[in-house]
DNA sequence: CCTTCTCCTGTACAGTTGTACATGTACAGA
DNA sequence: TCTGTACATGTACAACTGTACAGGAGAAGG
């Protein structure tokens, strides 16, 4: 199953084949049909499990969060920090767009939507403003997957010192 | 062309074939292969007029934006009838993960990616704030396609608010 | 030792895919 | 009228797909 992340992350969540996974598991095709009635059962199973994990680590993010004393810089690191790992991120947006697609899938991309815009919410002034965070969060991971460059630090600087309440913003500009 | 358009935005980038864009199309198979040499010439191709009509309709953005006295106002109205033609908005997303995971659509990507950023960049304060409010829009956007809902527009009004020079926004929380 | 049962896996199959190519078809020049 | 040429298309094929399923391996119970 980490095999099938692996290969999604790769190939992209249409792709993916029962063949490439079981090669990559070191597994008997067979068994992928054993444990997993049909690819798009192992597809989702894979991709929920990959949003628990990230939901995990999004724990961490509302932590770190919670005592920083500047919230720009923090949150530049902390996006830093995802994009590290570039197939693990590519993996959050190919679900994103694959729920775009199949309402099967919505449950389990809220998971991760839900926690990014209750942290953003909370260290914003208000949920509308938290809503907005998450968005611009979220923008920039894609942007910077997209150019394939990395992330736009001052850019998100400057956003979330735009959007998080004064008093608790530090290094605005 | 178009009917390739079509097939990709109904069931992605990764799924479309040439049987189905010929069906769509009402032309036999093999004018798809004889017109374009791979499938893969076939997609970018499409993508890549695809991308040039949003480039053109970006135009228009601008042209709005540079006589709105609401900016946030006005965003929301964009954003929502960019929403409007959800097929049309998949598109640009289902382009921007592909482009993430092959370089030689990242051109292409970048046609939207810049011309968003520099309408932004041209309302709000500066090229920093500027990018922040493309990955605001470009995450609404995403946000609003995933979770198959409606634009949450609170959010962006508030969002554009805070991130526009504080001189040029009018309806600020 | 034999039976039975569960867990596993190699193999087979029908369907679909991208692409090549031989075959048609219309039209311009002589 | 004939011929050459560019354009268009139906068809064929090898490669690959998801999935079913017959049978092997090995342990548990007698």
């Amino acid at each position: 199953m980490t095999a099938a992340l692996a290969a999604i992350a790769e190939v992209g969540v249409g792709q993916v084949t029962h063949r490439m996974i079981a090669t990559r598991a070191n597994v008997p095709l067979g068994s992928t049909t054993y444990y997993f009635p049909t690819l798009d059962d192992l597809v989702v199973a894979a991709l929920r499990r990959a949003t628990e994990e990230a939901r995990a680590h999004l724990e961490a993010w509302a932590e770190e969060l919670s005592v920083s004393r500047d919230l720009p810089a923090t949150f530049v690191e902390l996006v830093t920090g995802c994009l590290a790992d570039r197939e693990q991120a590519l993996l959050e947006y190919e679900l994103y767009l694959a729920a775009a697609r199949a309402p099967e899938l919505r449950p389990v991309a809220a998971l991760w939507l839900d926690g990014l815009r209750g942290i953003c919410a909370r260290v914003a002034g208000g949920p509308e403003r938290g809503f907005a965070l998450a968005a611009l969060v979220d923008g920039m991971l894609l942007q910077a997957l997209v150019t394939g460059g990395p992330l736009d630090a001052d850019g998100l600087r400057a956003g979330v010192a735009g959007l998080v309440s004064p008093r608790t913003a530090a290094g605005s500009t």
